[in-house]
RNA sequence: CGGGGCAUAGCGCAGUCUGGUAGCGCAUCUGGUUUGGGACCAGAGGGUCGCAAGUUCAAAUCUUGCUGCCCCGACCA
């Protein structure tokens, strides 16, 4: 991508209004633009992210046997009121009406759909345990929207839904979720720690809300330090990682304060490794059992011929709440460096030539070079400053620049990784360090 | 939903108290000088001062209503 071509309006000064340093960074870098309040549109970097974050869930979704499908954004008050819920949830329910006087509402969430959906295709055991989700536009009327997009009213949500045939079967879906949480919140180089939650209005009896530590989240977390040494990353989905995660995360203490026990926490966590945090929800996740099968009807012929009512699970990631998320608990030292799973472009060529001449000519030789060989590459080619160039790629975050100037010999660059020191590199070097950082395949 | 604040050029703001020709910085455009960490000079374009009504010879400024946005609180993925 040329610099010059994109769409990418950077910011000196942005509204006091931005509060915290994702909202203002997010302002300043060209991502989002306020369209009105808690609603955004996501510019071309913004976009990028979003849906690298997406990708990531994607894949991880994919692996533990979800299906992807995809939902309408728009749905029916009918079957709402089947499952009692029109009433129940609220004025954070957008309704409307269509020209025939029809009730409908923007779905703030899915099980209504998906178990509907389910009981008019689904009529045997056989066809169990399924596990449908999507990654759809979600809109929720919150009072009052703020933090930029961690507190938005529309936003992209990617959630999952289980059918199973027995509670035990469902709470296995339940922790082959977790276990994808925990994987998925890894790629995104986050530390995610369930914890134990209300059910609010989706209901049921069992939920973890996943946690990500950051200054400036909005709910506080008391925990045991021991809690945060998890690696997920070799765990396969069998019964011994589902059983080997419930231990760890029933072992070691971790509550919100709504669920918070003082006396439990003094208790069983010793005053060393005890730790209150802020923290950022990216996920949440929840077993209901029959909650929605019941009045919705959704019901499986078991083996022995009998109807049985399904067992069900919803379990949500808050995909754009994400790309906040990572830029709170990212940001350090003034720098905000993306996680190579999500930058919006593996490198920035910082050319420091003018149009046609040598130097210009350098780098967009490497530029095509790197193209060729699978990169995502921006570069400068516009007429600034140095200095300006310099200071909105750092502040773009970037993980790697490489700089064409004057000071280099012709076969050489000059190679930095964000907040490093910058080393001379030669082209074969320069691209077996970025297939190496990125793991990109030939 | 309760309490408070704001709305002036693309962005950030001053001007409003005390009514009298619409300002500043950044950005943009033109020309020139610069070029390794947010350059400089000269010039230019860009505004029905959120909307509506009222008071007045005269309203960005005073009054009333409306709309939008933000903050604090309670609520929530």
């Amino acid at each position: 991508m040329k610099l010059s071509r994109y769409f990418l309006p950077v910011l000196k000064d942005i509204s006091s209004d931005a509060k915290i340093k994702s909202h203002q960074l997010m302002l300043r870098i060209g991502m989002i633009r306020q369209s009105s309040a808690g609603i955004y549109s996501w510019l071309p970097l913004g976009y990028k992210i979003l849906k690298k974050i997406e990708k990531v869930v994607r894949e991880e979704q994919d692996k533990s046997g979800a299906i992807e499908m995809l939902m309408p954004t728009i749905q029916s008050s009918d079957i709402w009121r089947e499952s009692g819920r029109y009433e129940s949830y609220g004025e954070e329910m957008l309704r409307f009406k269509d020209r025939q006087d029809r009730e409908l509402l923007y779905g703030p969430t899915n099980e209504e759909l998906i178990t509907q959906l389910f009981r008019d295709n689904i009529k045997s055991y056989k066809s169990l345990p399924l596990m449908l989700y999507h990654i759809q536009w979600k809109f929720r009327d919150e009072i009052r929207p703020r933090f930029g997009i961690m507190r938005c009213r529309e936003f992209l949500m990617k959630d999952t839904y289980s059918f199973d045939l027995s509670k035990e079967d469902a709470q296995k879906s339940y922790f082959r979720m977790m276990l994808c949480y925990l994987k998925t919140f890894q790629k995104l180089e986050l530390k995610a720690i369930p914890t134990k939650a209300e059910t609010g209005p989706i209901g049921g009896d069992l939920s973890h809300e996943f946690i990500i530590l950051a200054d400036t989240g909005e709910s506080e977390i008391f925990l045991d330090k021991n809690i945060l040494n998890f690696d997920p990353s070799n765990l396969k989905y069998s019964e011994n990682s589902f059983l080997e995660i419930s231990n760890h995360y029933s072992k070691y203490y971790s509550a919100t304060t709504e669920m918070h026990d003082k006396d439990k926490f003094e208790k069983i966590t010793t005053k060393k490794s005890q730790m209150i945090k802020k923290g950022i929800e990216v996920g949440h996740i929840f077993y209901f059992g029959q909650k929605y099968s019941k009045p919705l009807n959704a019901i499986v012929n078991s083996k022995d011929g009998k109807n049985v009512n399904v067992y069900m699970g919803s379990y949500g990631i808050g995909v754009s709440r994400l790309v906040g998320a990572v830029i709170e608990a990212k940001y350090n030292n003034n720098i905000m460096k993306w996680p190579k799973s999500i930058t919006p472009f593996h490198v920035a060529i910082i050319n420091l030539g003018k149009k046609n001449d040598s130097i210009s000519k350098k780098a967009f030789k490497l530029y095509d070079e790197l193209l060729k060989n699978n990169f995502e590459v921006i570069i400068d080619d516009t007429e600034n400053n140095p200095s300006n160039k310099f200071k909105n790629f750092d502040l773009i975050g970037i993980p790697f620049q490489i700089i064409v100037g004057s000071k280099n010999k012709d076969e050489e660059f000059e190679f930095k990784e964000l907040g490093k020191d910058t080393k001379v590199v030669k082209i074969k070097e320069l691209i077996n360090i970025l297939e190496k950082e990125y793991k990109i395949v030939k």
